[in-house]
RNA sequence: GGCGGUGUAGCUCAGAUGGUUAGAGCAUACGGCUCAUAUCCGUAAUGUCCGGGGUUCAAGUCCCUGCACCGCCA
């Protein structure tokens, strides 16, 4: 891996305390598409998603269930494996923090802060909400419930280590306001410059009262914080143990294990390519955090605080996108309207919930999961706009030119700047994380093609020969006049079938399975086996033929 | 209570630095085509750009104010 382009982004890891749900697919969906497009662009490519395993939220959970703790995470995290699965997540990494090398990591920054003094032993003495693994102040309470969940809270005295903030808070807000990119949306960016500018209070990042989590080095009554542990996951994903050279043992086995790398060593095989973490800090110096709005502050200010310390790079964004109503209702369990993904994807695919979640809401701002805008989406561009298209030109193809896809001497430029020009414009719209405009952009081009094939009426010149070619003599002005009429008709075609070839790069990132179905279709082989982007002059050479099933890509829905 | 944001067609939303008849998609109406998943393409209609005041030759676009909703913090 000698060059150049280095691209890496995480998801949050998703606490296993509860089942996986439509927003935790969110989160993923976006990073996969982030990390596909990235990957076909040429880039070197690392893709980390996970769990968080920690925690007296787990304790008590595995408890109540007469479970160990062992058993109730690996029960669970198996869960968002297989959603991830059914999502068509290319993830280089599955992380868990309970994997070795994780451990080790947590410790070792542990120990490193301790050493350099921004974290202290002291005492703590403050209330705590364990459903939402937050301390609280007296004054934060409400009616002395949490102000979050408004559940009881717990008073908590104890020794505790602190981690020292107030150091870094100057220089964090110097960071935010000198990096207009690093916190996204922009919108969000005063949020968190109020909340430092109020001032920061040390973070207590120790417990006594659990045992399940990472002991703090040399005083293991002492269990390391769950977001602390969380967050290092970030750099034990990139390789920071091998980066410092302080890795005690080999993890590369144990990661295969527990990533499933087996199943995704296609993608980057950075485990292997990493092995030394010579790479560490050129993925970790272009790591995009994709999180959700809720846990803007630990990562916009806790995160980057111990970046400071660590003497590590920030990441170059945090992007924290919206929630998910569902009919306009916040999602919950007494509401009944929760959404499971694995059975939304039973009935309607993986790819039309990606598109749909990336489609319907621009990525940053809050979404309504309404059934139907989904059928309405579904319908108008899927089946109709989409759908309709790859139908009526492979159809054409077969019945014009027995399958065969034409040359001509010039592809009609209305098309083809447009693909060109999408092309680079897209580009841009990617590393604004602008999801929403780039499927409307995309939509944009379907519908010019759509519109060039009414336009031009190849059915129409295909008649026009047939006609000319019904007659008796074959006199050299009406052989010229049909050579003609063929030109015009080998042009048009070859010209929509190129399209077609876009769009299905174009959409890539997005609905990888329904590229493979299209380029399937044209007999081509899928982008996820290939990792450059082909020019389509040297797939559609003479000769070239497509495939002779003809498929129906999205069936429309009843309404 | 402090700080910030939003209010544009029936619905969902675009509309840097103020400047010709305010835009898109969906929905509606009408027209065209037949290659196609009763699909596609075209045309049309609808807006006191939240109310009020101000700056300016000129304001959804800037300023003040009122109302409504939302976010972060407390």
């Amino acid at each position: 891996m000698a060059n150049k382009n280095f691209f890496y982004v995480t998801t949050p890891i998703y606490y296993v305390n509860d089942l996986p749900h439509i927003g935790h697919a969110y989160s993923t969906i976006s990073a996969d598409i982030l990390a596909r497009y990235k990957r076909l662009s040429g880039y070197n490519v690392l893709f980390v998603t996970g769990t968080d395993e920690h925690g007296l939220k787990i304790e008590k959970e595995a408890l109540s269930r007469k479970i160990t703790t062992d058993e109730l995470v690996d029960s669970v995290h198996i869960k968002f494996k297989e959603l991830f699965r059914r999502l068509s997540i290319s993830y280089d990494r599955f992380i868990r923090t309970t994997d070795k090398d994780h451990e080790e990591t947590v410790k070792t920054v542990f120990s490193k802060l301790l050493e350099k003094g921004d974290i202290y032993l002291s005492h703590y003495e403050d209330w705590y909400c364990i459903p939402c693994e937050t301390f609280l102040t007296e004054k934060a309470l409400v009616d002395g419930n949490c102000p979050e969940c408004g559940r009881p809270v717990e008073k908590l005295k104890e020794e505790s280590y602190f981690f020292c903030l107030k150091k870094y808070e100057k220089r964090l807000i110097n960071h935010i306001e000198n990096n207009p990119d690093f916190i996204k949306p922009s919108f969000r960016r005063n949020e968190v410059t109020g909340f430092i500018r109020e001032g920061l209070n040390d973070l207590s990042i120790s417990r006594t009262s659990l045992k399940w989590g990472i002991p703090v080095p040399g005083n293991e009554k002492h269990i390391i914080y769950v977001w602390f542990d969380a967050l290092v996951n970030y750099i034990t994903g990139a390789g920071y143990l091998k980066y410092t050279g302080e890795a005690k043992e080999d993890f590369t086995y144990a990661l295969l294990l527990s990533s499933g790398m087996k199943e995704y060593s296609k993608y980057s095989g950075y485990i292997f390519e990493n092995k030394t973490g010579k790479d560490f800090l050129n993925y970790f110096s272009n790591v995009r955090h994709i999180i959700g709005k809720d846990i803007l502050k630990f990562h916009a200010v806790y995160w980057p605080i111990m970046l400071f310390a660590l003497d590590l790079p920030l990441p170059k964004t945090i992007f924290a996108h919206g929630w998910w109503l569902m009919d306009g209702k916040k999602m919950s369990k007494s509401f009944g309207n929760v959404v499971d993904p694995v059975e939304f994807i039973d009935a309607y695919g993986a790819d039309p919930l990606r598109f749909f979640l990336m489609r319907e809401v621009t990525f940053g701002l809050d979404g309504d999961f309404a059934m139907k805008n989904f059928i309405s989406r579904y319908n108008a561009e899927l089946a109709n706009d989409l759908g309709n298209l790859l139908s009526r030109l492979l159809t054409m193809i077969k019945k014009y030119k027995n399958g065969f896809v034409p040359l001509c001497a010039q592809l009609d430029r209305r098309l083809s700047d447009y693909w060109v020009n999408l092309k680079t414009s897209l580009e841009e719209r990617y590393d604004n994380f602008e999801f929403s405009r780039i499927l409307e952009d995309i939509f944009q081009f379907i519908n010019r093609v759509n519109k060039y094939i009414n336009d031009s009426a190849p059915w129409k010149i295909d008649l026009g020969i047939k006609e000319k070619k019904g007659n008796k003599q074959p006199e050299p002005e009406l052989i010229k006049e049909i050579q003609g009429k063929e030109y015009f008709l080998n042009t048009v075609l070859r010209t929509s079938i190129i399209s077609l070839y876009y769009i299905s790069y174009f959409i890539y990132p997005f609905m990888p399975e329904t590229s493979g179905r299209i380029n399937a279709a044209l007999n081509i082989e899928s982008f996820s086996s290939n990792k450059r982007f082909i020019e389509p002059d040297n797939i559609f050479t003479d000769g070239f033929k497509i495939a002779d099933e003809q498929i129906t890509l999205f069936p429309r829905l009843k309404v």
